[in-house]
DNA sequence: TTATTAGTACTATATTTGTAGTAGACAAAT
DNA sequence: ATTTGTCTACTACAAATATAGTACTAATAA
């Protein structure tokens, strides 16, 4: 998977959000300054080259969605970080993360308690 | 902290394991085929530029060495990456780790224990 | 039914990144 | 002191990225 620019990102994001849109929804979720309509059109137009997105013609009109999930970028980025810069431990991050806040081993189990709930409550997606 | 490039991280890579050292021998760190020279020197002086790497002169030579570590810019990827992709909560990002790699409940808690040994051994670094 | 709007496709431009050549400084070896 | 090799500084250039304008087309409102 290639990774993604800074503005292809930020477009992605928005599309995860809304499932899917046109190319003026998009515009609209944007901050002040909005970024020109064509603009995001391009970017869109090079998100479908790159496989990340797909469209449907609706009557004259682009219909954009994601064809790759955020589950699945994150995926990919979680793994090129855990493999970089954690020589592929999770242990190696959660002790990178406990000392970056402080934590202590108490917290550290209090944390582990939340994501086994999570890991009940919420059922695997996708 | 800007994010550095894909060229530029490796190089970082390179000089966080090296600790310091003069243009070629980070050259000699590629496997082949081998960027130029020059081009590893492009790349050094614009690290220097952003902020990553120092450098002192040795008689007429350059010696580099990263004055970012990768602790500090671990910590800023880990830091976007959670706030992009889990809501900036840990246990979601441990959850979704669990699930890719199908850990069950005991798993995890085993995968704790590494964590607070780990926790309990290293001393924190710098 | 024509003027206006909204949309797309194509094109253009500036900036950043990746890669490397060349000229000249300096040092070592003859 | 001349040659040879190494290193830097400067420059160049191609590719990728970010941003947006323009021209043409479809829909629509007067």
């Amino acid at each position: 998977m290639k990774t993604l620019t800074k503005a292809e990102e930020q477009i992605m994001h928005i599309l995860w959000d809304l499932k899917e849109g046109v190319v003026k929804d998009v515009v609209e979720e944007f901050e002040e300054p909005r970024p020109a309509y064509t603009t995001v059109a391009t970017v869109l137009k090079v998100l479908e080259n790159k496989g990340f997105v797909s469209c449907r013609k609706i009557g004259n009109t682009n219909l954009f969605f994601p064809s790759v999930t955020k589950n699945e970028y994150a995926r990919f980025q979680f793994g090129s970080l855990l493999k970089d810069y954690f020589n592929g431990s999770f242990p190696k991050l959660a002790t990178f993360f406990a000392r970056e806040n402080n934590l202590d081993i108490t917290e550290l189990e209090e944390m582990l308690k939340i994501t086994e709930k999570e890991l009940e409550s919420n059922p695997p997606k996708e």
